[in-house]
RNA sequence: GCCGAAGUGGCGGAAUUGGUAGACGCACGGGUCUCAAAAACCCGCGAGAUUUUCUCGUAUCGGUUCGAACCCGAUCUUCGGCACCA
């Protein structure tokens, strides 16, 4: 045995699991499924990035622990790569995206992932643009219209004039695109859409029995946006009736105006002839202020008043209508009960147009007085007629709506922020719509056997903002026949969004060999849900909105008999380097495969486990991997039977009695057993709660021990692999290997430890005088205090302490600490 | 503005339930070895002081407690989500 190469040792394992097929898995034979999955990447031609490595290598950890466990871990992997992540790149190098998507995931898979020693199945990769996988997704595409969930809309879309295609909501992040940093615009097209607010109740509600990370399920609900009130019904003096939307009707009494959205079309109708010319005037202007800018808080309140006159149900109270952009025509009903005493927007409008405020609810001593400021608080109803003195919120708000709702005049209403999904793109590079467009049976859906509709390869791919696919362009793509009546027809040019494709994957890499169908029922039965997904936090409201809206959407239609497709969800951090988030602009981005290439995949990944929390992320330093191969060899050399000599370029210097032979005997001393025991504990422990960092410590803290007293001994050796195998799984192959086991260490089990070796007989005491720390008291373990009082009293530090005082109070903590409370 | 998470040495970060603050590692200092350097190994490493020991110390201020990084209240800062959403 030879000091320790990472190069020669990872790629002697890299060979051997090829060969064996150690990560191959028979599904149907699996005694134990857990389904291990990890976000797929899209293959980008710069590479793989770090983030993408600190990702997979934590799930990976938890598949490989799994797997030791006894478990039958399914761990594949695949790559998203359609959309406009691949095409935008391929446009700006000039290139063709069939051309180089391939290339890129062939580069990704044979010199990336395989090199960082995934425990991935390759024989069930899936890759979303090859034709017997788009054909599933056009399925879903089918199978959605089918059973009323897809529909075609004209309606207000978000444009992004960088990428030329339309983009869903969740896709504008401030209003920008999320691809390409361009401005969003609002344009007025026809799309499809799928119907995410179908499920929009249990897709909240359902989040609450989710084992998901908190983040991500605080940024679904607020994403899903669901606010429950009423619709209050205002009569206009010579008028229609004027809905209004109100979380608050228990404020109704304070309603001292109303206010409808400048684009409101009610206004036309309700507008004084002498307003008229200032309400156009200020239409004009709002209509030219930008999205962005009309919704800033900040922007000081503007607004017209109309000459209408409304009629408050509660009171019948004679209430101005006025028309100010504050009010939003996309929400709720477009109009607005104004109550300034109670909302701070209504009272900012109110002081500047010097409208009335009537305070409503009563509000505890010490809050500024409603003329000054809006108190949007707890507390019982006043000038409110019959509901003075109750709770507003809890009893005033169904009592009011209850009363006005006799009258026809008030329901109860939910509203929703969540919008459905505009899934159409105006792009090249995804799977086109299956759909055919003819005049005599209007919108058709491909029959499932004419799928897929082949992508066809086209040369003048880049999208050209008249508002349809590249592939509009070609005749012999757009031009086809009618599948029900024959005539002539076209067909839909618009590709799905990417975000189709990734909604369904994980259903795939069980089924990936059977070409007749989605995803197999039995396979299905068994595999899924998926045990658990690791993933990135930044697709809270994208790709795990979708994917959990689609399972819903193939459970109603009888292909799946589960609604949730994930068991347990774990988001992890976010790396950055030196303190500052990585980015090209700074020039501070970690290529994965300099640290791979110089230091070895083990030790680049026990460095990034190492170098924080997983959860929370943490901080990439330059000299931490080299850091980590020192701690590696450290505990090569404590482990293999002949650590070889010393590294290259040593003058001989090394230690003579730092490798001794292994010692065949059971370990032994109770000092190395406890720290034996309590590592194999806690590393187990540590891993199931993700605590990578804290794991590896302790391993540290073990070959620390070990070196220091210069034992070496092949039990220990055993567990110091199996320890080390889900961070360093080639390390630990060939540890494994050197003492004599033959096959794979991932055939062997996770270690157990031994209680009674945690146990010490002895304990260290912490006396506290008042709280203070003032001595430690090596102590045998279970005294009763009446046993300890005498000998601590017996200490003369503590003696010290108390002198001439008295004792008032002794607290004792088993085994722990003794506090003695002296005046 | 609302919601969520966080703030600990020179640095990355530990601290299961309120019970020894700073595990583990980096950097740094000293030493062994060496002609020398690197590597390896050993020792030290929160601040201050009247240095066998004591005082202070987990963003700031206050509180609860025998005891607080941890619980409570207020404030400041950072990050993330939502945001004129009625």
């Amino acid at each position: 045995m030879a000091k320790y190469d990472p190069p020669a040792v990872e790629a002697k394992w890299r060979d051997r699991w090829e060969r064996d097929g150690t990560n191959r898995l028979d599904l149907d034979r699996a005694e134990r499924p857990f389904y291990n999955l990890m976000m797929f990447p899209y293959p980008s031609a710069e590479g793989l990035h770090v983030g993408n490595v600190f990702a997979f290598v934590g799930s990976d950890i938890q598949g490989r622990y799994r797997r030791l466990l006894g478990w039958d871990v399914f761990e594949p992997l695949g790559f998203d790569a359609f959309g406009m992540h691949s095409e935008n790149f391929a446009i700006k190098q000039g290139r063709h995206p069939a051309e180089m998507v391939p290339r890129n995931i062939e580069h990704f898979r044979e010199d990336q992932l395989k090199r960082i020693g995934l425990m991935v199945d390759w024989s069930r990769q899936v890759d979303t643009t090859v034709p017997e996988y788009y054909r599933w997704t056009q399925w879903m595409f089918v199978t959605l219209l089918r059973n009323g969930l897809a529909y075609r809309a004209r309606g207000q879309v978000n444009w992004c004039p960088g990428c030329k295609t339309v983009l869903a909501k969740e896709q504008v992040i401030d209003d920008l695109c999320e691809r390409c940093s361009s401005r969003v615009e609002k344009r007025e097209m026809e799309q499809w859409y799928f119907r995410t607010t179908a499920f929009q109740d249990e897709l909240l509600d359902e989040l609450d029995r989710l084992d998901w990370s908190e983040r991500t399920k605080t940024a679904q609900r607020q994403w899903i946006g669901r606010s429950s009130g009423a619709d209050v019904a205002f009569r206009i003096e010579g008028g229609p009736e004027l809905r209004v939307f109100t979380t608050r009707p228990d404020t109704l009494y304070g309603a001292t105006y109303m206010v409808v959205s400048p684009e409101h079309p009610v206004l036309d109708e309700i507008t004084a002839p002498d307003r008229r010319a200032d309400l156009e005037e200020y239409r004009r202007r709002a209509a030219s202020i930008s999205e962005t800018d009309r919704q800033d808080e900040k922007r000081e309140k503007t607004g017209v008043f109309t000459g209408a006159y409304a009629v408050n149900p509660v009171n019948s109270a004679r209430i101005p209508v006025w028309a100010a952009d504050y009010v939003l025509m996309g929400y709720g009903t477009g109009a607005i009960m104004a109550v300034p005493a109670h909302d701070a927007r209504d009272h900012e409008f109110a002081r500047k147009f010097d409208l009335p405020i009537i305070q409503v609810v009563s509000a505890p001593p010490g809050t500024p007085d409603v003329q000054r400021e809006a108190y949007p608080g707890e507390g019982t109803l006043m000038n409110s007629g019959p509901f003075d003195g109750l709770e507003a919120k809890s009893q005033g708000i169904p009592r009011i709506i209850e009363s006005l709702a006799a009258e026809g005049k008030a329901e109860p209403r939910t509203l929703y922020r969540l919008r459905d999904w505009c899934v159409s793109r105006q792009r090249y590079w995804g799977p086109p719509i299956p759909v055919i467009y003819c005049d005599k049976c209007g919108a058709v859906p491909v029959p499932e056997k004419d799928l897929p509709v082949l992508l066809p390869a086209i040369e003048d791919f880049r999208p050209d903002g008249s508002g349809h696919s590249p592939l509009r362009r070609h005749a012999e793509f757009y031009n086809t026949v009618c599948p029900q009546c024959g005539g002539h027809a076209t067909r839909e040019t618009d590709v799905s969004d990417n975000f189709l494709c990734s909604a369904w994957y994980f259903y795939r890499y069980p089924s990936t060999e059977f070409a007749d169908r989605p995803f197999d029922a039995g396979r299905t039965r068994k595999w899924l849900p998926v045990d658990l997904y690791v993933g990135g936090n930044e697709h809270a409201v994208l790709h795990l909105l979708y994917s959990r809206w689609l399972c819903r959407a193939l459970n109603r239609a009888g292909f799946l008999d589960f609604a949730e497709p994930y068991r347990r969800f774990v988001a992890h951090g976010i790396i950055v380097k030196d303190g500052a988030k990585m980015s090209k602009s700074r020039g501070n981005i970690v290529n994965p495969d300099d640290y791979v290439g110089a230091y070895g995949a083990d030790a680049f990944r026990v460095y990034l486990m190492f170098m924080g929390s997983y959860l929370e992320g943490g901080d990439f330093r330059d000299g931490g991997v080299r850091a980590m191969k020192g701690f590696l060899d450290r505990l090569w050399a404590a482990a293999v039977p002949d650590p070889g000599g010393p590294p290259a370029g040593d003058g001989g210097n090394r230690r003579p009695d730092a490798a001794g032979p292994l010692s065949d005997a059971p370990p032994e001393g109770a000092e190395t057993l406890f720290w034996l025991h309590s590592t194999i504990k806690a590393v187990g422990h540590d891993i199931e709660r993700f605590s990578y960092n804290t794991a590896l410590a302790r391993i540290m803290e073990l070959v620390n021990h070990l070196t220091r007293n210069r034992i070496r001994n092949r039990e220990i050796s055993g567990v110091l692999a199996r320890l080390i195998a889900p961070f360093a799984p080639h390390l630990a192959e060939e540890i494994w290997e050197s003492l004599g086991n033959s096959g794979s260490v991932f055939r062997s089990s996770w270690p157990s430890h031994d209680e009674e070796c945690i146990r010490r007989p002895e304990v260290e005491y912490v006396v506290q005088i008042n709280g203070k720390l003032r001595d430690r008291l090596k102590l045998a373990i279970g005294l009763t205090p009446e046993e300890i009082e005498p000998l601590v009293l017996s200490s003369p530090v503590v003696l010290r302490w108390i002198e001439g005082k008295e004792l008032v109070k002794k607290i004792y903590v088993p085994d722990k600490l003794i506090n003695l409370v002296v005046k």
